[in-house]
DNA sequence: CCAACGCTTCGATTATGATCGAACTATGAA
DNA sequence: TTCATAGTTCGATCATAATCGAAGCGTTGG
């Protein structure tokens, strides 16, 4: 009866505190059990699985057996911008969850966003690829220049990889502390995890705070910055 | 309790379908009243009146008096870009709200999003726009150059005064037809105007495509195809 | 001033869905 | 086998909020 798309039953799923809170708890990109995620949204855990086989149902989650426990994530990375989007229109508004905690601070410097580098330094890294004419940007499409591949391979990243996989290598997504686009897609993805590997930085065990060392800050800065 | 914004409450505001409804019908850019928006969702007076308030208290839309009428309209452009952005999620995931009827494919061709223009039309514009170098993007942001400048003034645009405004002057949307970037921004709702203004189109009085007449379309394509 | 109109507020009803206890299934360990 | 853990399903309860009738308020037009 009404054109175009149905918004309303994206925001029933994602309007629940429960449910919002189960996907706040996936941007940080680790897979969780159903238990972990009833800790996280505050409710037991009959009721987060009712929650999760909705999430499921409407494909924002998917489930993976392993043994006796089902991790749940989010169901590609699509969620994961369109989530991240969310909160910068929330954050923008003054929709915030509570006062900001102690932990802000750090989640704005550099967090994860389901699977690759957010924050200032999220938008710093791609700030300058782009100004570098490492990877050039149509809206939220971007790509990999030539001479932004030969960058990456230095790192250690394997490109030939990335581009066999399905999902895009690059991808512009809206930062929600910084306003600005930071780097997503399987490069995003990789660039993370070389990081990592690198031991510039580690991940916060519970949360989505990203911590780098000091030499490890000042490695980053130096190339990035 | 928790870190980050709250994205359930702006759920919630648009998980109604009464408020969907009204804010996709708000999209169609014109400030609608009271009853228009009732007419629209499918409820009584009563409850859209219950609907808007809450919409209004949540600042996703402003309302303004003329006579005995109020005037609906969508609080701000941020709010046009965060609808059309889950209108893109939900497309993409076919969550559509019925079989799309025999208006979507003029949807799909040119529509207008909150007050500029969208749809293949509009992507369309776009990409000529940044391949000439008349605007640059990075990311979200967009930032019209020097030669643009001159494009637009010659197409009687006064960018002067588009400068002169609050809101962005360029601004990405992403489009949930095309699934790539159109424009937004002052200057996209200056364009749109100019356009229907020499004739080249008309909005749907009552919904939110945009008819271009033959030569209108010929020009449209001339220039920016 | 009165009547019509546009809209809001109030109040009562109703429906939806979130929640959790209890029972059930499945996997793994002893 | 038995027990423990992880999770789902069922059922009942409860709270929220969507809905609309009726009344109230402000504006316009006659």
């Amino acid at each position: 009866m009404k054109e175009g798309p149905d918004i309303a039953q994206i925001g029933t799923l994602v309007g629940d505190p429960a449910r919002a809170n189960m996907l706040t708890a996936l941007m940080g990109g680790r897979a969780l059990t159903a238990t972990e995620l009833a800790g996280a949204a505050g409710v037991t855990l009959q009721t987060a699985s009712s929650h999760l086989s909705k999430l499921e149902a409407g494909r924002l989650v998917t489930q993976r057996k392993q043994g006796r426990h089902r991790y749940f994530a989010l169901a590609d990375d699509e969620v994961g911008l369109m989530l991240e989007a969310l909160m910068g229109f929330a954050a923008n508004r003054g929709f915030l969850r509570a006062r900001p905690g102690p932990r802000d601070p750090a989640l704005r410097k550099a967090r994860v966003c389901y699977d690759h580098l957010a924050g200032d330094f999220g938008v710093r890294l791609f700030d300058r690829l782009v100004a570098d004419g490492d990877i050039e940007t149509a809206g939220e499409d971007a790509v990999l220049t030539a001479r932004g591949e030969e960058r990456m391979t230095a790192l250690g990243i394997d490109v030939a990889r990335l581009k066999g996989q399905r999902r895009p290598v690059c991808r512009a997504c809206l930062d929600w502390s910084e306003r600005r686009s930071h780097l997503a897609g399987s490069l995003g993805e990789a660039l993370l995890a070389r990081f990592v590997e690198q031991g510039w930085a580690r991940r916060d065990p519970d949360g989505r705070a990203i911590r780098f060392s000091r030499s490890g800050e000042a490695a980053f800065l130096a190339m990035f910055s």
